[in-house]
DNA sequence: GGTAATTGCTCTAGTAACTAGAGGTTCAAG
DNA sequence: CTTGAACCTCTAGTTACTAGAGCAATTACC
């Protein structure tokens, strides 16, 4: 039996988003002292590095709940497990390529700041400005969002 | 002079948003007809399309607006520009590297469900859940979160 | 046993970057 | 001159948290 504290110390979860998964129903209302604070067991524990884990790999608190009850159970929710699984990596996937063919276009709009003397420079426009506004430039369409909703917020 | 209607159709910017950027003060307050509907011109239109492409770079609006600011001056102003468009490089090369880890953790999860015979499934446990709770056959460690905050969210 | 520091409690509000809806007005076509 | 699409403002909702107020419980130390 531990506190919140420890428990957020163990897994990396802070402590109000423990608070927060137990809102969600993503964690069960734990035990409670005499002074009305919250208790854990290592289920609780395995529970919320699961859900931490699931979290880092992009799945969104829904999809993560949808696990976790998947888990209770057995026979075809197994093939839906492997589905979130396959979903969540393609959706990955595409957002890796989208991120390196922006990572070009910005390198290309840098370097046209880092060697002006290459560029047209006139009237004290700045290369990296035009860049920024000029897709006309820019060879590959990214005409969709290319990031997801979603994800994680930066953590500890 | 066009509608918020039609500058929305020549930027793939939907309508509120556009009314969004103009209360957070990235668009100047157009001028209005008669019957106070905006009125917009070339000029807006071009921002308009500086803020979808730098959105879609991944640049969150504080950046955006300071990119702006930037436009009306010159001399000292142009070397923080490019400093701007290298720091988002460099978050993004981050973020890629990061979600290829992930990528290939997936990947590992879900492959072991395709081939349950090829893994230990006793008593009706499925690899993918033990996959997302078990970090310990994960050879990475990746201990802060892949993905960045401010990113332009799903967008026709 | 007393007191102080730390940790915990609930609740509300704030973040980014929009999106959706209510309820009403204006514009353009026929 | 009517109709329907597009426009107006305003409020509230979204995701996954985070921060803070104001108070209670626990723990550490003397």
């Amino acid at each position: 039996m531990f506190s919140i504290g420890q428990l957020s110390r163990r897994t990396g979860v802070k402590v109000p988003t423990i608070r927060y998964y137990e809102d969600r129903g993503l964690l069960p209302q734990p035990e409670r002292s005499s002074g009305n604070q919250r208790r854990y067991d290592e289920h609780t524990l395995k529970l919320l590095k699961f859900i931490r884990h699931t979290r880092q790999l992009g799945l969104p608190l829904e999809d993560v709940s949808e696990l976790i009850s998947l888990q209770e159970q057995s026979g075809p929710a197994l093939s839906k497990a492997h589905e979130i699984a396959l979903r969540q990596r393609d959706l990955l996937r595409e957002r890796i390529e989208e991120l390196q063919k922006l990572e070009a276009e910005l390198e290309r709009i840098s370097n046209a700041c880092t060697h002006p003397h290459l560029e047209a420079e006139h009237a004290g426009e700045c290369a990296v400005l035009n860049g920024f506004s000029d897709h006309g430039s820019c060879e590959h369409a990214h005409r969709s969002c290319p990031v997801g909703r979603n994800l994680p917020r930066k953590t500890g």
